[in-house]
DNA sequence: GCCTCATTTCGCTGTATGGCAAAATGATAC
DNA sequence: GTATCATTTTGCCATACAGCGAAATGAGGC
C-alpha cells in the first residue's frame, strides 16, 4: 500500500515523466515523437515509459514497429488516476512544457515514419530549444 | 515551476515523510514524538522535517527546547496543499501508518519530558512494532 | 557567566536511479 | 528464410539522497 503509492509518486517526481504525462494530455503518442519532444536517448524515454506504466499510470498499444502510449483510463493502481487528476490540474503556465507543446505542435506536422528517421532533423530550422525565446528574427 | 513541483513530489514518493505527513493529520507533533513513533536517528527525522518545510507541507513552532510541526495551512508552493489532500485522502487502510497509530496513542500518554529523555523505552513493553500481530497473548 | 539537553548540521557510506551507448528483441517487408 | 528498423533491455557511469554518528547550535535553568 504504502510502497504502492511510493511507486507511483516517485513516477511523478521526475521532471522527464511529468513532460511525458503533460505531453500525452493531448491524446496517444508514438515513442519516437516522445522522444523527439523530449530530446533524449530513446533507451532513456523507453524506460521512463515502462515506469510509468509500471505504476499505472499510462497504457501501451502496438500498431505496426511502433508503440503507442497513453494516459491511463483503467489501472491496477490505485492512486494512479488521483496523480493523473493532479498533474493534470497543474503546471499550466510552466514554460518548459509550453515549449514542449511548441514542438509537439511541429512533430504533428510530420509523418511519424520520417521523423522515426529523422528524429528533430525533420522539424526544420525550428525545432531546436528556445532559439527563438525572444521575438526570432525580425 | 516544473521544479517546484518536483520539490512536493519528492518529498511525497519517500515512505518516512509519509509516516509523517500522516501522523501529523491528528494535529502538531514534537520532533522527539515523531522520532520515537518512527524508530529513526534524530538527525534522520530532522532531515526529513526540513525537507517537508522546504517544500510547503510543514509549518514549525518552537515552544521552549521543543519544536513542534503541524500540516501547513498556508504555504508559499502553490502545490503543497493540493499534494497534501492527496496524502489525506490516500493510505487509509495501510498496515504500516496503522501501527504508527497505535504507537502514537503511546506515545500520547506520555508527557514530552519524559519522551525526550527515554525514547522508545519510556512506551513500555507494548511498543515494538508488530510483536502482538496476531492478536496479543491470551 | 556556564551547564543541560532537544534539535540541527556536518561528514560519511551504501543504495537507488537518470542518462547514454551497445546489444537484444520483435514486428514488418522482402 | 533474411533484412530492416522501432523499441526494449543490458551494462555502465555519475549524481542524488536516506540513514547514521559526531559535532555544532540554541534555548532554558542555574
Amino acid at each position: 500500500m504504502l510502497e504502492t503509492f511510493e511507486t507511483v509518486a516517485k513516477a511523478v517526481a521526475d521532471p522527464s515523466r511529468v513532460r511525458i504525462l503533460k505531453l500525452l494530455e493531448g491524446g496517444e503518442l508514438c515513442v519516437c515523437q516522445i522522444t523527439t519532444v523530449l530530446d533524449l536517448a530513446p533507451a532513456t524515454v523507453s524506460k521512463h515509459l515502462a515506469g510509468l506504466k509500471t505504476a499505472g499510470l499510462l497504457q501501451q498499444r502496438r500498431e505496426g514497429k511502433w508503440a503507442y502510449y497513453r494516459l491511463a483510463e483503467r489501472t491496477l493502481n490505485p492512486y494512479a488516476l488521483s496523480f493523473l487528476a493532479l498533474v493534470g490540474a497543474s503546471l499550466a503556465d510552466d514554460p518548459t512544457l509550453a515549449e514542449d507543446r511548441r514542438v509537439l505542435a511541429l512533430v504533428n506536422a510530420v509523418p511519424v515514419q520520417v521523423l522515426c528517421d529523422q528524429g528533430r532533423a525533420a522539424l526544420g530550422p525550428n525545432a531546436p530549444a528556445v532559439t527563438t525565446c525572444c521575438g526570432g528574427p525580425p
